[in-house]
DNA sequence: CTATTAAAAGACAAAAAAGTATTTTACTTT
DNA sequence: AAAGTAAAATACTTTTTTGTCTTTTAATAG
């Protein structure tokens, strides 16, 4: 469904709006071991996120990433849309680049309305929305 | 979503079973024409197709690729577990290998629900179904 | 101002997926 | 039986994805 770097992404955004709520900062090492990925992997996935503007950054110490007020309403659609592109909401399902209504393929329409759920679904989850569970343990980020 | 194995499998599957109908073997040469698919390769993947039983074929002149009545009231679903196992429709959305009900990821109700839709659509899905769609060029599985 | 800290940038490496080519085997037609 | 045909098997190459490491830049604390 996703790609890995956009799992990990999705992940570790979840993670930093859950940590980073009272305004402090997180570093990858605390990320990297929260979310059970590679450090120098994410530390990369999330540069470009940052380049992308959907995480904050600082250097130095007491550094780390944050979320700013727009961050924290990005949606998990944005972050998919950033690190897979658009590919899952938009493209054919069987891999025709030229698949559309005008010349569908045999699953054009079924997949049509998965697509749409998946959008929506991702479009109407925001990254804050995962705190709660996530303090209470109901919801975990990691393999245990 | 799929591998471009996988989309490569799905539409040769279906091709196949449009152009054998009366029982006729069609050649992987025909079969990459007919779908836009490299050669070399949609003949790998339909050997692989041919050893798991999901296709026939026999060899030398007049040899090629067909279905029998079993491989005809194949679904989707059985095709793409051949060829990716099953992850799309059992795997974390977020890519937690130990992700359950009593261990859940923070999407893991919601993917539950579109992992199903995606099942049941490919498992109600016949391989013969599209024949009629083909013949009048409602549907494409190729580029143009 | 200096030392330290942590992200940014970019180069590198390994593994997996995608794609190609060659040789072997089996079947048919003549 | 021999020649020709088409899939099977297998080896190989390329590209993409995933993952790691080193160097540079920017911020802060002392």
């Amino acid at each position: 469904m996703f790609s890995k770097t956009c799992e990990y992404a999705i992940r570790a955004m979840i993670f930093i709006a859950n940590k980073s709520e009272d305004g402090a900062k997180i570093g990858v090492k605390e990320i990297a071991k929260g979310i059970d990925s590679p450090e120098y992997f994410i530390a990369k996935i999330l540069q470009d996120l940052s380049r992308k503007g959907l995480v904050q950054s600082l250097k130095g110490p007491t550094g780390g990433f944050y979320l700013d007020r727009k961050n924290n309403s990005c949606n998990l659609a944005d972050i998919v849309q950033a690190v897979d592109g658009d590919h899952l909401f938009v493209g054919c399902g069987l891999g025709l680049n030229e698949c559309s209504e005008k010349h569908p393929c045999p699953l054009h329409y079924e997949f049509k309305k998965i697509r749409k759920d998946i959008h929506d679904l991702l479009k109407g989850t925001n990254l804050v929305e995962f705190n709660d569970q996530l303090e209470k343990k109901l919801a975990f980020l990691k393999h245990r």
